[in-house]
DNA sequence: AAAATAAATAGTAATAATTACTATTTATTT
DNA sequence: AAATAAATAGTAATTATTACTATTTATTTT
């Protein structure tokens, strides 16, 4: 992959911020360093940086979010500001460690687990 | 809340399917029904049924997926064929316990915990 | 049962997020 | 310095979803 200004750009951006940026995000910060970058190269560079590994996406309801943490990690969503907290969970009584550890007050988890159905064995 | 057929087939259809369907699969059913039925009506009325609690929506990726069981649970996901099979998740090693009880090989674990952060006490 | 009322519909247009396309620019190689 | 091919800007297209409006229809009132 060919070095791009562009590209540089849009990672060190994902990298300093703790926010999950939408690529909207992503976009208008980018344009007061780059004003004429567009809004594809933002979506063509994120997926390449996707693909090479350097960030990831999280989907947060229909709007994907880019993460340059790359460990293992799950997150907490606020349903009054809609931040997005990283967190390693790692102990069995969630609920309550979250509270302790984060003073945040879960009312629902959610939980996807991937991998491959009994039809591909 | 007035009755409409429309409404009923539509509540029908996501009631008698396990796969978690999307809008658009659910219009396309539909229009076997009543041939003339409208997108519009369809989204308009998976509003109103997951208002009124008769329906959840599961987000998958970016694209919106319709659940009937509303008993609280959660989805494994193949990679393969992007199939949402439910489960009932209460046990520790729950990688294993996936693996036992519905011979799916788990490569990773999502988790949303949603409530409120401490921005709002 | 017929008329009145307001909610629901079909059909179309609008919006938002994302992807595709193409002529031009630019990083890298020769 | 010239050649090459990857990346870009800008625009158009696509997909999922929502908004709008004249018409239809379920329900209420007479």
């Amino acid at each position: 992959m060919r070095y791009s200004q562009q590209r540089e750009v849009i990672l060190n951006l994902i990298q300093n911020t703790k926010i999950h940026p939408t690529a909207d995000w992503i976009y208008s910060k980018a344009k007061t360093h780059i004003p004429k970058i567009s809004l594809g190269t933002v979506y063509r560079n994120l997926k390449k940086l996707e693909q090479d590994k350097l960030i990831a996406t999280i989907y947060d309801g229909n709007v994907a979010r880019y993460d340059s943490n790359m460990e293992k990690h799950d997150h907490l969503k606020c349903n009054i500001c809609g931040d997005l907290i990283d967190i390693n969970k790692n102990n069995i009584d969630i609920s309550k460690t979250i509270l302790r550890n984060f003073n945040f007050k879960v009312s629902d988890i959610e939980m996807t687990i991937s991998g491959t159905c009994k039809k591909h064995t």
